[in-house]
RNA sequence: GCCCGGGUAGCUCAGGGGUAGAGCAGGGGAUUGAAAAUCCCCGUGUCGGUGGUUCGAUUCCGCCCCCGGGCA
């Protein structure tokens, strides 16, 4: 089992993630949970490349590798690959990441125009990615995504398997997922993770509960309006992943757990 | 029982004689190196019920019901 999660990735969150406990780890191999430390940032390409290695690895032991997770848009890169932009000079990533988010754009304006009419200018995480990618490599983005490459599928047989369960249901093992993950010391581990001191605009102080979590530790929220928070977090990000999986694996096979094995 | 407030979208509330908005929730969509992220779009609901006034009532008036608070 390979995990496709990005925050299943980061050592400081196995509750709040919810990482296979080691328990359900014992039948088979699992890979790529809690190897990262949340002072990193992983990024797909990142996360692409050390799965491959897992599944050449798994290949090799003569096993199927199973690539297991909810980020969409780590799956695509894997199996379709992504554009190969040079390194991000470390100076201009800083320098724009501090930048206003309203004159992040209106630089893209100038240096990227093509690259600014298509976002949004609310859009800062897309924009400041433009930005240092013009910035730093000379060329718009746009330059570098004609081609993307490093993709699996080219070179082996994938099966896509979308497992899904209806909103209604989901909603309501959301709110009894959050109440176990507290009950299992979800708000433990967030106080070990705040202590650390880390930028909050890392993944890990972004991953789903852990800004309200962060919020009643600082004592800025009740527990009770964090769960409520948490909770429609999950909700809105599992309508996302819905979204995601929907249009863009329209092609996948779609099973609802309980239909046997298939 | 009496006196004040209130009863408007799933929730919290604004508004006001020409059949209504906001935030949140919810829904749809985008998605090329922080993606559990970052964005875009979507608001018809017996305006508590019932009589009356009016060309026209959710809005004004009467009565009734319900919920707060106060006085007994």
């Amino acid at each position: 089992m390979i995990n496709a999660d990005a925050s299943q990735l980061y050592t400081d969150l196995p509750i709040l993630s919810a990482q296979p406990p080691a328990a359900e780890r014992t039948a088979v191999p699992h890979r790529l949970y809690g190897i990262i430390d949340g002072a990193q940032a992983c990024n797909t390409a990142r996360w692409a490349a050390i799965a491959r290695a897992e599944i050449d690895s798994a290949l090799a032991d003569g096993r199927l590798p199973i690539v297991t997770g909810g980020s969409g848009l780590y799956l695509r890169t894997l199996l379709d690959g992504i554009a190969e932009v040079p390194p991000i000079d470390a100076a201009v990533r800083i320098a724009v990441r501090a930048m206003d988010p309203g004159d992040a754009h209106a630089a893209l304006q100038r240096e990227d125009p093509g690259g600014a009419a298509r976002l949004a200018p609310a859009d800062r995480q897309r924009t400041m990615r433009a930005l240092e990618v013009v910035r730093s490599t000379g060329r718009p983005l746009a330059h570098w995504q004609t081609a993307a490459t490093g993709g699996i599928a080219a070179t082996m047989a994938v099966r896509g398997i979308v497992v899904d369960r209806p909103r209604a249901e989901l909603h309501a093992r959301v709110a009894a997922r959050f109440a176990a993950m507290l009950e299992a010391g979800a708000l433990a581990e967030v106080e070990r993770l705040l202590a650390r001191g880390l930028d909050p605009a890392l993944p890990v102080m972004k991953a789903l509960g852990v800004p309200p979590l962060i919020a009643v530790l600082t004592g800025r929220s009740t527990l009770a309006d964090a769960v409520a928070a948490a909770c429609a977090d999950t909700r809105r990000y599992a309508k996302r992943q819905q979204t995601w999986f929907r249009n863009q694996t329209p092609e996948w096979e779609r099973v609802q757990p309980g239909d046997g094995d298939t």
